[in-house]
DNA sequence: AACTATTTATAAGA
DNA sequence: TTCTTATAAATAGTT
């Protein structure tokens, strides 16, 4: 909040944590307390620190009242026996909903992939197969246009290459035409492989001059022998 | 705070209270969240508002678990507490995973159906692809097999049905031929409705003879009477 | 703990 | 309710 955003994250250095701690626990304490006083409303808050200690504050006479009050206000107004019960047969029965609704989906799931076609009726497989007939349109229709997507990025990475290639080769002309010039004697320079556009074949020299091209397997040369020919 | 201090007590004007309750109690939960989180504490708050409703916060799963907490930390935690606790926390832990599961789920569901393809590869879309392809067949298959299930059903019951014509005519027949033979004059007998083949056309009788046929409706009787005929 | 540069919170108005 | 704005308050890092 100050001197460069905090981020919304544990402080992982002890003291400063700690010392955070300290200054918020307070702000929000104070906070709690002017809201109560403020919009005149109960206001319950616990803070409980890593090493045990316990910060409260609440605008009735005690936490623990505040704590019936929201025991009253979740509808289990009982002493201790029936306090939770309640709660965990809420939870059940969320969990119990839950359970059908996953059962349900899954079996729809399973139908739309196929399986678990038992009991279906002719009405309920044709309305599956129009279901599926259209989704597979969609998914191949998304499929075209991902599969566009990248043959016009590798078009466009190919146009890149080609240019690259193509600024090379002048930069190599100039560079043989320096080298030429001044030292009639010693020319022919290694060609990138492939790709040569048939002006860019290499000017044969007069003179007996060996050239060998490297691929990348050993021990295979690619030799272009010229002795012979400039005799 | 603002545009003037703001006295510390209780807020007279409705209006005024009820929007500065509103914003900060939102500010006074946030800041509840920024401790708890910055500084890893557990911080638990319970704002009752004056028309009933309840606004609460806990970092813990619960604020029923930071009530435990505070019971625990007030040393009156008594047995039942401590056996409900743990089943509680089992049974909401039971609810977050069927939760997720669902949601999955659901998700899984709609790439299948061609919905929410936003961000699928195209090897995850050939994949739903191939899939649906594949469920596409079988559901196919299995409407084909219904189909032809109904008409081997209905062919069988056609066959049925023939059958009994058959056996219906043939007892018409031999009920004719005794009665035609011994008494030449007392002829026209029951026919079953529908369906008579030509040949089986109820040989006119040279008798004055009245034939009725009753259908199942009250009041109409079907009588085949004879009476003149025998005199 | 005190200081302060900044960020946040928020009261009032729209 | 929500947005805007001027200003009060909170607070992170420093001393």
């Amino acid at each position: 909040m100050v001197r460069g955003k905090t981020e919304m994250k544990r402080i992982e250095n002890e003291t400063s944590r700690q010392v955070t701690f300290s200054k918020r626990r307070n702000g929000l304490l104070k906070k709690a307390f002017e809201l109560s006083v403020l919009c005149d409303v109960e206001v319950a808050l616990a803070v409980f620190c890593p090493r045990g200690r316990l910060y409260e504050f609440s605008s009735a006479t005690s936490l623990q009242k505040s704590i019936d009050r929201y025991k009253s206000y979740r509808k289990d107004n009982n002493v201790n026996n029936k306090t939770v019960q309640p709660d965990i047969q809420q939870v059940k029965a969320d969990t119990v909903s839950l359970a059908k609704k996953l059962e349900a989906l899954e079996v729809s799931k399973l139908k739309i992939l196929g399986e678990n076609l038992g009991g279906c009726s002719a009405e309920e497989l044709n309305c599956l197969e129009v279901n599926i007939e259209k989704s597979l349109r969609i998914i191949r229709g998304k499929k075209t246009q991902v599969l566009e997507q990248q043959i016009a990025n590798l078009k466009e990475k190919e146009r890149t290459l080609l240019k690259d290639n193509e600024d090379l080769r002048g930069k190599q002309r100039d560079l043989e035409a320096s080298l030429v010039v001044p030292a009639l004697n010693c020319v022919t320079p290694l060609q990138p492989r492939g790709q040569l556009a048939p002006e860019q074949e290499p000017v044969p020299s007069d003179e007996d001059v060996e050239t060998e091209l490297y691929i990348g397997l050993p021990g295979v040369r690619c030799s272009n022998r010229r002795s012979g020919q400039a005799k």
